[in-house]
DNA sequence: ATGGCAACTACAAGTTGA
């Protein structure tokens, strides 16, 4: 049994400390995140060592980056779509223990008539292509990270409020499922869930205790591991701590 | 309709996120 997670941190600087407090409560085996926002020179690799957990990061100033935490040994790292072109660090993938992993901080998009949206789908369309490469090469491959997509109605809070917004426009969840087709599986989907509950909670208007939130990371997983899926949670617990990340963890267990 | 919060850069206020 295994247990693999992803969460966007906003900001290891920040949020190191509650990261080690976390995988202390969860020693999950393999944790995925986003957002690091440090250059490699500054990742925090012996905090992380010294908590029993190799690591493999790529990032960049300001914004972005991401990394890989294992407890059992990390090969064959890639950073970035070799297929796309993008000075953005928002995947890094690894082998562990047989499985891959593309650990991905898919754009936020801003809104559907900005250049960034263009550029999330952009982005999103030379995942597919390259992901279908990578599903020949490692039938045992899971996609965790934070997507900027909320799939369906039932992971937003308000959903007339959202109609067309980004996050929930149409072509960017016509993207989310193309990757079910491409036979991914949505590991929280595959189990029945408590209605109403999200992944990332906005830090104004009270967003979290008002749970006006949305459900945007995500665990995607080949078939022969949601074959092995036997659960998926939403852990809200790092969300109420002091100074939070605006994302919760999300975990799937793999028998 | 706008901004609201948080983190960043940089030192003030602007940018980005979702």
């Amino acid at each position: 049994m295994k247990k693999i997670a992803t969460w966007n941190v906003n900001s290891l600087k920040v949020r190191l400390p509650q990261v080690l407090q976390w995988l202390g409560d969860n020693p999950v085996d393999v944790l995925c995140l986003q957002e690091t926002k440090l250059t490699d020179d500054k990742f925090p690799q012996a905090e992380i060592n010294a908590a029993g957990y190799e690591v493999v990061f790529s990032g960049q100033k300001t914004y972005n980056g991401v990394a890989i935490l294992s407890r059992h040994p990390i090969t064959d790292v890639v950073k970035n779509n070799p297929l796309f072109e993008d000075e953005q660090q928002r995947i890094i993938a690894a082998t562990i223990e047989g499985v891959r992993y593309v650990c991905a901080y898919i754009p936020n998009g801003q809104a559907p008539d900005s250049e960034k949206y263009q550029y999330k789908l952009k982005w999103l369309a030379a995942l597919h292509e390259w992901l279908a490469q990578e599903q020949l090469l490692h039938p045992r491959l899971a996609l965790l990270g934070d997507y900027n997509i909320a799939p369906e109605d039932r992971d937003v809070h308000d959903p007339a409020a959202w109609v067309g917004q980004n996050l929930v426009s149409e072509p960017e969840r016509a993207a989310f499922f193309h990757l079910e087709k491409m036979g991914f599986t949505d590991a929280f989907r595959k189990f029945e869930q408590p209605e109403k509950l999200y992944s990332w909670w906005d830090y104004r208007q009270m967003g979290f205790r008002l749970n006006k939130g949305l459900r945007i990371d995500h665990i995607l997983l080949t078939a022969p591991l949601a074959a092995q899926c036997t659960a998926c949670v939403i852990d809200k617990v790092p969300r109420k701590w002091e100074q939070p990340s605006d994302h919760a963890p999300v975990v799937a267990t793999l028998d």
